[in-house]
RNA sequence: GGCGCGGUAGCCAAGUGGUAAGGCAGAGGUCUGCAAAACCUUUAUUCGGCGGUUCGAUCCCGCCCCGCGCCUCCA
């Protein structure tokens, strides 16, 4: 079965195919900069970040364009309480979301665009319709009128035909002349930061960043457009009213959108004090792959309830990942390839690949995994896993480490072993192997009481042995 | 009120018109000096409720109950 997403627009399931053979032009809502993302963001980042991953592993060359919203109502009134300029406010937590970004193993899309980067753009953006008339001034802001474009609503399915502004609504009572209508200019206002344009001095609305970038990195027509559901409506409608209403040209042909995160069934909020950052969940002993795993094993367009259980679920169900890597590197193994296993090897990719084919279904995509890994353990049980077979089973986990990437630990889980009093009771591999010499040592002699000693202090500092047929291996939690 | 999403085992979560993937947790067993890891067995006669269509529905239709989102800024 072909690569299939779910299309907002439509409704429906739809076979993917990019307008330009083995490109795929891609436009992601990014974050506004004016606090650290919470990991409800992250949800959504993550999802992208699978998204992505797949295209690539689908052979597509991508050109994906991320936005930063760094100005905004918000970003502009936190900056003058702290008296900062827009930039040294919102470079604190841009810097702070590619950190978090990059400890989630979030790829860095090919293009992230700046919104005051980018004014020309947008004006230009407004001044063509300005031309084509689908905008009107009021007290120096100008707005778009959504009564001039037909199609408004067709992302979200609302109808607004019945609400398209009419005689009952005396234009000079009100700064809009539809109440659906948006700005897309806002005139300057006090000491606010600013921008001279052909249609006054002012700042954009929010809207028209996203158009205006979009068309610029990527053209008229996107492949793919993505965000959260949230977005669906006012703002992708919005965008789309903009484009649509300048290009003559549909503006996006996939519409993807990402389901909010709960926290403990629970909306996140910050009154009922479960708003939680990444930083607070790493500073909780959570770990990056934990949380990466978490949010990438619902898919995307379920709610995902997002618990502290279930981050240690995911924290064993890797464990049993790495486990078997582990065996696979640890056994020995009798000589030659299992020509089953080979097959069944491919069977597992294949299975894989159809989870995620189907509209990144990542549940149905682990599943296979896991099967593959209960049946592969059993088959070195029983001998039947050869030698050569490694690469059989290695190139499985690459495939889903490629998209997943939770094998490899992360440093800081490496290095942030410590004890109640938060000091480091880190140990070096050098001192690990040298406390298992004199562990097997006091084995060899019977000396059962000082073996298991050695152990439980061991496994109190994170470090986990197992004694096998081919030697003791040791893992650090 | 309008639009939309969802209710599957203790928890997380796939799925199909023909009778329930996977993960975590639990129980028993094999292996082990003991553990750990691994494996085996076991854990929903049942998929929110009630009707309907059908030879047959968890999956299709209708109604109802419950939870949630958007309709104003929001991933």
């Amino acid at each position: 079965m072909a690569l299939r997403f779910y299309n907002t627009l439509t409704q429906e399931l739809q076979d993917f195919r990019p307008l330009e053979d083995g490109k795929v032009r891609m436009y992601t809502c990014g974050p506004t900069v004016y606090n650290f993302v919470h990991i409800g963001n992250f949800r959504t980042f993550t999802f992208q970040d699978i998204l992505r991953r797949w295209l690539q592993y689908r052979g597509y060359h991508l050109n994906h364009v991320m936005n930063v919203t760094d100005v905004d109502d918000k970003i502009i009134a936190n900056a003058a309480r702290e008296q900062k300029s827009l930039e040294e406010y919102t470079s604190v937590y841009t810097k702070a979301f590619f950190e978090d970004a990059a400890t989630l193993r979030l790829q860095q899309p090919e293009h992230v665009a700046p919104a005051t980067k980018h004014i020309p753009a947008m004006i230009d953006s407004i001044e063509r319709l300005v031309a084509k008339g689908y905008t009107y001034t009021n007290d120096g802001s100008t707005y778009y009128r959504i009564s001039a474009f037909p199609d408004y609503g067709k992302l979200s399915h609302n109808d607004f035909s019945g609400i398209r502004s009419g005689a009952r609504v005396d234009m000079d009572e009100y700064d809009k002349a539809d109440a659906r209508d948006f700005v897309l200019w806002k005139a300057r206002k006090g000491n606010e930061p600013f921008w001279e344009t052909p249609f006054g001095e002012g700042r954009p609305g929010w809207h028209i960043e996203c158009s205006a970038m979009a068309m610029s990195y990527l053209g008229e027509t996107l492949d793919i457009h993505a965000g959260g559901v949230d977005l669906i409506f006012p703002h992708h409608e919005n965008e789309i009213a903009q484009s649509e209403a300048i290009t003559g040209k549909p503006f996006a042909r996939f519409w993807l959108h990402a389901e909010h995160l709960h926290i403990e069934s629970q909306k996140m909020s910050k009154s009922l004090g479960n708003f939680y950052t990444l930083r607070d969940l790493l500073g909780m002993g959570f770990h990056p792959e934990s949380i990466r795993y978490l949010l990438a094993s619902v898919p995307y367009r379920k709610k995902l309830n997002f618990t502290f259980e279930g981050l240690k679920m995911a924290a064993k169900s890797i464990e049993r990942l790495r486990d078997f890597e582990l065996r696979l590197t640890s056994t020995r193994l009798p000589p030659g390839r299992g020509e089953a296993i080979a097959a069944r090897s491919q069977e597992a990719i294949r299975s894989f690949e159809e989870g995620m084919d189907n509209d990144l279904n990542t549940a149905e995509a682990l599943a296979a995994i896991f099967e593959y890994v209960r049946a592969m353990n059993s088959e070195i049980n029983e001998g039947r896993f050869k030698e050569e077979n490694r690469w059989d089973a290695a190139r499985v986990l690459e495939i889903f480490d490629l998209i997943f990437d939770v094998l490899k630990p992360s440093d800081i889980a490496l290095t942030a072993q410590v004890n109640g009093k938060g000091e480091s009771v880190s140990l070096t591999d050098a001192e690990v192997e040298s406390y298992i010499e004199e562990r097997s040592a006091a084995k060899k002699s019977r000396d059962f009481a000082r073996a298991d000693e050695i152990r439980a202090q061991l496994q109190e500092r994170g470090i986990t042995l197992e004694d096998t047929k081919d030697g003791v291996r040791w893992k650090r939690k």
